[in-house]
RNA sequence: GGGCGGUUAGCUCAGUUGGUUAGAGCGUCUGGUUUACACCCAGAAGGUCACAGGUUCGAGUCCCGUACCGCCCACCA
């Protein structure tokens, strides 16, 4: 019988993957068979206690709803898929929640400006409701846009559980988590200074501003002062880049000591010079001459003499303004910066702002949301802070007070929204008291009495930066003046006692109040449901305008999704979730916070392990995102190579300590040219194709005429490799299945009938077992690439390039087929399994094929049990011999390429070698004639070359290859002369090392292993020696 | 200013606790219609492991320094 009659449909299978079809396909079946969803109750046949199944569960990072996903989310979601589906196949109950995040700035602002783009309105033009409104319709664009990509790339979520921040679900978590906060007394309100955007007239994170060096002024101005005594100075001078601020300023500060203070400074200096490298010596060297010069120039005596003031109150007149202002002394005044005075200005300055709590200084704001100043800057309200600063700078000359200005170069931050100046503000806002809260998570990953973490950060090295970040302990402030995201759940309440709150809320414990200190209103906090403004009779309820920062409720994220506050079936199955996967640059922002609201909320860690992994960037070695234009869409990729590509490459290229470079291109869709991507194009519609001048269109088309071009597809080497791959893995399947249509034996354990006496058996089983051990410690330690490299060289180069090449003449003999058939379909499943996870839909496909012949295989290779290493079968002393065999073949086939020997020519060849050798090596005769079209005529100790044949030395034997009439003898020496040449060098190395202390000291072992490998270069360079003499 | 990572073949990257002659893919070159695969097969060329010092019998690997690239945090009257 010979394989491919016509009763098989193997026939059919194509000879090229189709991962678009696959895609379709199992995306459909894997869904409809609810392979992924956890069902926690309603299940008919409830497992027993002791069948019940080990929990493993991850949440997803919520990607913002701002956007669509790039490849960084794939990258992202990869990994998390592979582990989770890795996790599926061990038998865990496995759990994995999507879910989006609704990223209150960053969302807003985007809504916003298309507002104004499209419809020049902005946010108050159209009202809190309308915006919120327009907001969540991008949210479900976008939302069902993500779901849908993470659907492509093949991730094995729950979708019934899909979750979003903002939800009923997740909004029941917020509240009783500011609730429980609220009634312990870790929220109070303080002042912040905000970075405000005087466009958007929002306040926006530190993240969100960029620092852009521009050319500015420094402005010495002198401030009056007032009642001169005999002695004292009549000025003082500060220097300032920003002179409109001193509209509000309420104070000028100096420092108490100056003396001591510049002594500490110049002594930290000098110290500092010591020890730092030379080249930057110059440079203190000069700064250390300014200050020490400062003694002697009268800089110091006035200073001193300005404490002394400041001490005994003297005030000094603000200029312009006229109003008297204290000189305060006060340690933030460095006396070696600027003039050593410093103007203070507490709501717009954060340093100031502490100067002026310390001295009980007033608050003056001068600014409106708009970015014109206000009433208390006098004359100059109304203006900007543009034409304030040249009218003030203007007044101060006319009025001699302006000393001097000089030139400099200043930081000047930016929205990165607006891309306008930040002005910092200063605003009322909620904190969260951090002290304990952050200690609690600083414990969960610090490892005592050398026990494991409770929590542990893969790699280590992060695991510093989060206990640094957390270790400073500062509150962290929750509002935001935005109307996109968690309402703050606060009412105030004017006038009213405590004793009237208790009878309108009595019995109720999910209302609680306090009052503020200062001005004696009444915050009340509800829990569940909103308060009308009536609630507290005869007084009017005013719920908190702000609200709630983003990461105030993603750091609920793991519990939250699972039903917190509910007891849920789910929440205890699966709480602590297995592992957090995610990047670096949320380590703080999010996962230090999921850890401590985790843990106040829940008492328990919110999970057991975090992986950090790289970062994706383009080929200028920049981050994706979208603003820049970078991000490359993971859809347009699976498009042109399908989803198992895609994963593959970017789990092969997640390496421990290396971020992710991408070089990709576009591909011309009309004459097929690669385009290369350039920073300029990278952000365009549409390109013209250099070489057929014809247009397409990118991922950022939005015009009709734009869109109806066909799509440039986004190529890159890895992605090619990753593609290759999975056609190579698709085709060792097809060999497979085209060879086993027969009468299967069934379903065999993961061992029996595998012990055949073959080497190539033998070794395969052993390389399957060795690659199945090491693929899984590296997955479940997280080290991606490594296990794609093995599962990569396993596949290719050891089962499809020997493995499946040496069976074929098996295969073709009925008495040994049955045997080649075992051995093949059990690695070949094995391998299948262990790349399941990685390359879901080709190996689902191949699965399912292979089901056509074993009927008891698992209904989906989802669900299939992941292969468990045989050690039994590991067998390094086989897999010794096998290398032997590889050695030889491929010197055989060397000589074939090098003497271009026709590929037609059958060759012979003999052998010198030992007994063992020629015993192990003879019953391969028949694969180096399949494999080298080398027919084999001797072996044995004794023989020697034919004159016409080429001699090759290797290790303990020498490959005689007979080339008769092929032969070039002056080639054959050249080639002998050079390999002795070589021999000559490493021989020599040896000599010398092992005549050196390295006997001696060297351990045993090490040094008889040199001793045997200069014995074996010795025989190597006599076989050649003699060899070159049998030439003649 | 503090911290972290990187520098290995033309390109993109591996390289376990120090131990034979430093690896892969792509690209290049040679040859190939071998019945799984041209998204393939066989073979070859290509490296002062950024630079300088040290420890060691022995350094890509450990230590010190220098240069350059990147990231994070803080600060900047």
């Amino acid at each position: 019988m010979t394989p491919n009659n016509e009763t098989n449909n193997v026939t059919e299978i194509p000879k090229q993957y189709d991962p678009a079809a696959a895609q379709e396909k199992w995306t459909k079946f894997w869904d409809e068979k609810k392979l992924f969803r956890y069902e926690a109750e309603g299940q008919e046949q409830k497992p027993s206690a002791a069948l019940e199944k080990k929990p493993f569960c991850i949440v997803i990072p919520p990607p913002n709803v701002t956007g669509a996903l790039h490849l960084g989310h794939a990258l992202n979601n990869t990994l998390q898929d592979i582990t989770i589906r890795m996790k599926r196949m061990q038998g865990y109950d496995t759990l994995w929640i999507p879910g989006v995040d609704h990223a209150g700035i960053a969302t807003q602002a985007v809504v916003e400006r298309r507002l104004f783009e499209e419809e020049k309105l902005t946010r108050r033009d159209i009202g809190r409701e309308a915006l919120v409104e327009r907001i969540w319709k991008w949210k479900e664009k976008y939302q069902e846009r993500i779901i849908e990509q993470l659907k492509g790339m093949g991730c094995s979520c729950d979708w019934s559980r899909t979750r979003f921040t903002l939800d009923e679900v997740c909004a029941k978590a917020v509240r009783h988590f500011f609730f429980k906060l609220f009634q312990e007394g870790k929220i109070y309100r303080g002042k912040r200074l905000v970075n405000w955007d005087t466009h958007l007239q929002t306040a926006v994170s530190d993240d969100e501003v960029f620092h852009e060096t521009v050319a500015g002024n420094f402005w010495y101005i002198k401030y009056p002062v007032m009642d001169v005594k005999q002695g004292e100075a009549a000025f003082v001078v500060v220097a300032t880049t920003r002179p409109e601020t001193l509209l509000g300023d309420t104070a000028v500060a100096v420092h108490p000591d100056p003396e001591t203070a510049l002594n500490k400074v110049i002594g930290d200096l000098k110290k500092r010079i010591e020890t730092v490298p030379e080249k930057e010596k110059a440079d203190l060297q000069s700064e250390l001459e300014a200050i020490e010069k400062r003694k002697t120039d009268g800089t110091l005596d006035r200073l001193k003499t300005l404490a002394q003031m400041a001490k005994a109150g003297s005030k000094v007149l603000l200029p312009l303004l006229g109003k008297p202002i204290p000189l305060i002394a006060d340690v933030w005044a460095k006396p070696e910066k600027g003039t050593g005075c410093v103007k203070i200005t507490p709501a717009h300055d954060p340093n100031d702002y502490e100067v002026g709590k310390r001295n009980a200084l007033p608050m003056v704001n001068i600014l409106n949301k708009n970015g014109t100043l206000n009433e208390n800057a006098g004359k100059y309200a109304g203006l900007t802070v543009k034409q304030a600063r040249e009218k003030v700078v203007a007044d101060l000359e006319a009025e001699g007070l302006l000393m001097k200005a000089e030139e400099r170069m200043i930081e000047l931050a930016h929205s990165d929204r607006s891309k306008t100046p930040i002005e910092p503000f200063l605003n009322d806002q909620w904190f969260v008291k951090m002290d304990e809260l952050a200690q609690s998570a600083i414990d969960s990953v610090v490892s005592e009495g050398g026990l494991p973490p409770e929590i542990r950060i893969f790699p280590e090295r992060y695991t510093k930066g989060y206990i640094d970040w957390l270790s400073e302990k500062r509150d962290w402030p929750i509002g935001r003046q935005l109307w996109w995201g968690h309402r703050i759940p606060i009412w105030y309440c004017k006038d009213t006692s405590e004793a009237e709150l208790q009878s309108s809320f009595k019995n109720r414990n999910d209302i609680t109040y306090q009052q503020d200190e200062e001005s004696g209103d009444w915050r009340i906090c509800s829990q569940t449901e909103d308060l009308s403004p009536d609630a507290v009779s005869g007084h009017k309820l005013v719920q908190e305008e702000d609200v709630l920062d983003t990461w105030f409720s993603s750091a609920l994220w793991t519990h939250s999704t699972l039903g917190w506050p509910d007891d849920t079936p789910e929440l205890q199955k699966f709480y602590p979730t297995g592992v957090l996967i995610t990047n670096r640059d949320i380590l703080t922002l999010w996962v230090a916070r999921m850890v401590l609201a985790g843990k106040f909320n829940t008492g328990k860690k919110p999970f057991n392990e975090v992986y950090i992994h790289p970062k994706i960037l383009d080929k200028y070695g920049e981050g994706m995102s979208k603003s820049k234009g970078n991000g490359v869409d993971p859809i347009s990729v699976i498009a042109e190579f399908g989803a198992d590509a895609l994963r593959f490459a970017l789990a092969y290229l997640t390496t421990e300590n290396q971020d992710i470079r991408l070089t990709l291109d576009f591909e011309c869709p009309h004459c097929g040219g690669s385009v290369e991507q350039t920073k300029k194009n990278r952000t365009q519609p549409k390109i013209q194709c250099p070489k057929c001048k014809k247009d397409f269109r990118t991922q950022w088309a939005e015009l009709p005429e734009d869109k109806a071009l066909p799509e440039g597809a986004m190529v890159g080497e890895r992605f090619e490799v990753a593609r290759n791959f999975c056609n190579k893995l698709w085709n060792a399947a097809r060999f497979v299945l085209m060879n086993i249509q027969e009468e299967p034996q069934g379903r065999r354990s993961e061992t029996c009938g595998l012990a055949g006496s073959l080497l190539e058996d033998r070794w395969i089983l052993s390389r399957s077992a060795t690659v199945t051990r090491d693929v899984t410690a590296a997955l479940e330690s997280y080290r991606y690439a490594d296990a794609m490299r093995f599962l990569y060289d396993f596949a290719w180069d050891e089962f499809c390039s020997f493995y499946v090449e040496m069976v074929k003449s098996r295969l073709f003999d009925e008495s040994q087929r049955q045997q080649a058939q075992t051995v093949l379909v059990h690695v070949l499943s094995s391998l299948v399994r262990l790349l399941h996870p990685v390359v879901p839909f080709v190996t689902e496909e191949i699965w399912q094929r292979l089901r056509e012949f074993y009927p008891d295989l698992s209904v989906s290779i989802a669900v299939a049990p992941y292969p468990v290493c045989n050690e039994n079968a590991i067998n390094p002393e086989i897999e010794k011999q096998f290398a032997v065999f590889q050695e030889l073949l491929r010197a055989v086939r060397d000589v074939r390429a090098s003497r271009n020997v026709p590929p037609k020519t059958e060759i012979t060849f003999s052998v010198r070698c030992g007994e063992q050798t020629a015993k192990l090596l003879k019953p391969m005769e028949t694969y180096f004639l399949s494999m080298a079209r080398a027919r084999a005529v001797g072996w044995g100790e004794t023989l020697k070359p034919a004159t016409l044949s080429s001699t090759v030395p290797l290790t303990g034997m020498d490959l005689y290859v007979d080339l008769s009439e092929l032969i070039d003898i002056p080639a054959e020496r050249a080639k002998l002369e050079k390999e002795i040449a070589k021999l000559d060098g490493f021989i020599q190395s040896k000599e010398s090392k092992l005549g050196s202390d390295f006997v001696q000291k060297a351990p045993a072992a090490v040094v008889e292993k040199e001793r045997q490998s200069l014995t074996e270069l010795q025989n190597q360079r006599q076989s050649a020696e003699k060899a070159l003499h049998q030439l003649g």
